[in-house]
DNA sequence: TCACAACCTGACTCGCCAGTCATATTGAGT
DNA sequence: ACTCAATATGACTGGCGAGTCAGGTTGTGA
């Protein structure tokens, strides 16, 4: 993160207690959900009053949205720094798609509780009726549909991927990303799960995943030509 | 419906009470949200005092469960009714498939704010940490699943469908039904959307997204071949 | 040592609403 | 017409928790 430079000690610090307030909010809020969060539970979990609250944010939905604004940012930095758009020329396009699924579901399932907190309260913002807040989450979407149509395009023009429409490409690939996330967190936390043995880590997923991504769910024309 | 065999009017006019109650419910719930939504409000709209909803269900939550239980009660009827399950010895594969995608998204096409509370509130519960209510989603889960598993395994007994996972496969098609029909709502609502305007109709989605489903996303190894 | 600003604190307020219950209404049987 | 059981009603209560604010603490500069 940024240190020292051009910040003065006082600055330093309040930004440092603004972090240990989202943090202790990510974790009351993954816990018990946004409604039944308290603010007092936050506060005596961050180690604050309750009123320091609200020398840094101006209500509890502020607070939300700065917890899923800082998931989303960790979210972004760690699958840019793990797959990096340059190997797009140099390796294997499947091999590159296979790391950006992998480091999406290494990253989930590792933040199972983040995750889990995004999915609940992602669709009640999002559903609310509030423009602002829909929007919000829209811009988020679309960042990453921009990251996977990126992705896509370079496999079109490497003749590896379909010509065909990339936004309903990437909303496929999104959209199994979210459900086999949830198979997967549902089925090693040892939970009510109906999912078969194949998904126990993040590998047997995508295993089981880029296949059917790539190839679909008909079956072959010939057997064999690999 | 059922109608006057072996029920007393008493029970016949308290069942239509009952079900003008869960009306107004869900009314209320997908216009407010679960938390949002007072039991004043529904008892007003139901034309009935809030006392009264008491005598009918037990809390709020029951009255949730019931109302999201009556939801997926209709779909199942309108999908087992527009989509034979004996039709799939006589047509071709890809048409039943393909009828049974459209039948989806118009059902939910035609009832999208039923489908934004099921969204809403499915999430919340599941994640609620409640193993009765998650239990309550997962048998709903389990029979769509259920229901898809049979449709596969006939495409696979006919050769038109691949040998392989169908709890996969299966995944793959539902969570992609749910994120295109997100799509489908917010492009024709003209609300915030980035989607294109391939997704204008239950058909135009199920255009973009059957081809995807069922030869994937990779280039075909030769260009013409039906 | 004092003054002052920046910041922290948690008891309190106040609106909200799920759930209750004493009372009113209805209607079927006689 | 009267009784009784079933059902409806909505004013009320009790708990809760977001947001406030008067008073305390800290630390810096003079």
């Amino acid at each position: 993160m940024a240190l020292d430079t051009s910040l003065t000690r006082r600055e330093r610090e309040r930004l440092a207690r603004r972090e240990a307030m989202l943090e202790a909010a990510a974790q009351v809020f993954a816990e018990r959900g946004f409604d039944n969060a308290t603010l007092d539970e936050i506060a005596l979990r961050a180690e604050f009053g309750k009123g320091t609250l609200y020398n840094y944010f101006s209500s509890k939905d502020e607070l939300l949205l700065a917890v899923i604004d800082r998931m989303y940012t960790q979210f972004y930095t760690t699958i840019e720094e793990g797959f990096a758009i340059e190997r797009l020329s140099s390796a294997p396009f499947e091999t590159v798609l296979r790391d950006f699924l992998l480091a999406c579901f290494t990253y989930f399932n590792d933040n199972s509780h983040l995750y889990m907190l995004l999915m609940r309260e992602s669709h009640r913002l999002f559903f609310s009726g509030d423009p602002e807040q829909a929007a919000f989450f829209m811009n988020h979407h679309k960042r990453v549909m921009t990251l996977m149509g990126g992705v896509l395009r370079h496999g079109i023009e490497q003749g590896v991927i379909r010509d065909a429409d990339t936004h309903a490409m990437a909303l496929l690939i999104l959209s199994s990303l979210q459900h086999f996330q949830m198979e997967l967190i549902f089925t090693d936390d040892t939970e009510v799960s109906c999912a078969p043995s194949t998904f126990q880590s993040p590998e047997h997923v995508v295993d089981a995943l880029l296949p059917l991504l790539l190839h679909g769910t008909a079956a072959p024309p010939r057997p064999s030509s690999n």
